[in-house]
DNA sequence: CGGTTCCTTGAGGATGATCAACGAGGGTGG
DNA sequence: CCACCCTCGTTGATCATCCTCAAGGAACCG
């Protein structure tokens, strides 16, 4: 989701920078405003009974996140820390709302927006719900390959570690580095100097 | 989601009849109907590559199902089948479009609906992604048990199937029945003839 | 260089899936 | 009312595979 900083600002947002690591809102802390990067990479994860994470999602410019928690006036269900220095614009939960009500094409924006992630959402919890380590890392490839708006003449470059595959897919980090090998034998990736493409 | 039946009736909607085991869509498919439960019960599932199946979804009376697709203008991640015999009524999507653009009371439920699915499946991907057999169970449970608004005094009668369980989380049956078998020995629920409670 | 962080490999163990039977309950028709 | 069938629940044995633990190597950066 995008709101025109313009917009943002003419109702009161306020540019905020975040430290490597900061934390920006908590699991479990009430939703109390829209966050909509200007600068930097954001990650949400929970961390489980056991210490492991789970990563929800990351976020990049242009992009808000943690806006549900806003709609349905709850708690957030994970917490976002900043992934390298940011700038991010925060506007209040009451003013958000106001601008849902005021610009129709932002209320449609979101409401696509939001409907998206729900269809996004069915078709990863498919392959990842059951299935073998190989449909969920294809899954989560596809899922970051969609999400790059590039020609797909190319094999792209995953920039991501392997523990973030695993705590984005839900396995361990040996599983992830050797299905990946399996794969990359099967041509299903590439992996050049230790860099992933797919 | 709930759209007053009248307002459904003065743009068009129709009431179809579907007996049981009767598909409503396939997977897939263009979505080009808004469809909400007059009577009966819905499921909606998808097949993985193994012919087994993953449950998406079950409705019951009052609720619509598969818009998500309608907004964004794709493809039905799922197939919708009738559990019983249903009487279904159908609207089409320009209409339905319509109908979210005239009446913002409509809009605005709307919008909470599909916050609060982009939040709930947030929430059960934290537990689903887990390993443990126990964690998947729970959660469903747990999700099963919030969408009936019951005070919480007494244990919740389960209306599923163990096989229902198991394509709900991806587990198999035996394993549904093994790790429930240990949660009732530890309190965590009841089973009574057979019967499931939570 | 020296310290991090990330990647890789191997061996062993835990656990969910699979396969194969059988039991229990509910509904139907004779 | 009983016999039958069909679906659902249950159990045990075995197998496959992912996790765990431990160790070491490669890349990157100050």
């Amino acid at each position: 989701m995008y709101i025109d900083t313009d917009i943002l600002f003419t109702w009161g947002a306020i540019a905020k920078r975040y430290q490597k690591d900061e934390i920006i809102f908590s699991e479990n802390e009430n939703a109390k405003f829209y966050y909509q990067i200007t600068e930097g990479n954001v990650k949400m994860f929970c961390a489980n009974d056991e210490g492991r994470e789970f990563i929800q999602g990351e976020f990049c410019i242009g992009s808000s996140f943690g806006d549900p928690p806003l709609i349905i006036n709850s708690q957030y269900p994970a917490t976002a820390i900043a992934l390298n220095n940011c700038v991010i614009l925060k506007l209040s939960k009451e003013k958000f709302l106001t601008i849902l009500d005021e610009y129709t094409e932002i209320n449609n924006s979101f409401m696509f927006d939001l409907a998206l992630r729900v269809y996004k959402k069915s078709i990863t919890n498919k392959y990842i719900i059951n299935q073998k380590p190989i449909y969920r890392i294809t899954s989560f490839l596809e899922n970051y390959k969609k999400e790059q708006n590039t020609s797909h003449q190319e094999r792209l470059l995953i920039p991501h570690t392997r523990q973030d595959i695993a705590d984005f897919t839900g396995l361990r980090v040996e599983t992830v580095i050797r299905t990946l090998a399996q794969m990359s034998k099967d041509d299903l990736v590439a992996i050049i100097n230790h860099k992933l493409y797919y």
